[in-house]
DNA sequence: AAATAAATGTTTGCATACTAATGATATAGC
DNA sequence: GCTATATCATTAGTATGCAAACATTTATTT
């Protein structure tokens, strides 16, 4: 009989608090994009035009997913799409003008969110959490 | 300018690469349920029958997350539910046969599903990171 | 060079989880 | 008893994730 299995100990459980908190964070200081969104968005800012797919692989999204998330930012205008004439299959993805803006905004807040999330952790167990996240 | 910011040294963004990991780890040892499902299912084998709000915050979900996830846990019929005589507005979740012995068939393999997930940690790696999550 | 096979990029459909708002029942204070 | 408040459950809407399908390009074969 497993009873000396303890849910509350296990790591998928807590990853799934922790998530849970960081998330209530995020939204409370930046109500305008999700996290996952907020990921594309820096990604866009950092590289500048890329296709979609290689987008997703920047942020380690499938496919799939980042076609949802893109689709989210064209309707708030966030980004632009364009055919690629050299390859008929890509679209092209860039920040708008109000994209970068939001992201360059957004990013001072995340600064806030992170700092927030972690809280009640000293610097350095901040730096060994994400090493150990990083390991794992 | 924010050029200093790394999107891949925030916590948020690792936290998600984290779950992720952990569930494609999931999914392949147990796909009959999601790591939610199984939350919800172990707590009910541990404390028996209760109200679904109250196995919901068992779990720390919210109440309609808690209700949606019973709904698909009871299609499956896996958990079983009945009115309170007691109080109207309550409803009362059990596990029934085949939910128990899934529940116990799960608990084996998610202790293989946490050793995987962790596979790259020493055991003290993973005691430090339980304790940094928590602590969060 | 045409034809076939393999790889790559995108999209659709479906499942899951989360939030905000609503309605129903129960409890506490007057 | 009546009203206000709290609790429980549900509904509707949004976001993320995956599997499968489809379109286009590139590589290979004949």
């Amino acid at each position: 009989m497993p009873n000396d299995y303890r849910l509350d100990d296990q790591v998928g459980y807590k990853l799934r608090l922790a998530t849970q908190r960081h998330l209530e964070i995020f939204s409370r200081h930046l109500s305008d994009v999700t996290p996952t969104q907020f990921s594309i968005l820096v990604r866009l800012y950092e590289v500048g035009e890329t296709s979609q797919n290689q987008l997703g692989r920047l942020v380690a999204m499938d496919a799939a997913t980042t076609k949802g998330v893109i689709a989210r930012l064209l309707e708030k205008d966030l980004v632009e799409a364009r055919a690629d004439p050299n390859d008929l299959r890509r679209l092209q993805i860039s920040l708008t003008d109000a994209g970068r803006s939001l992201t360059i905004d957004a990013i001072a807040k995340a600064r806030k969110i992170t700092e927030d999330t972690v809280a009640n952790l000293t610097g350095r167990d901040v730096k060994r959490l994400l090493e150990l996240l990083d390991k794992m």
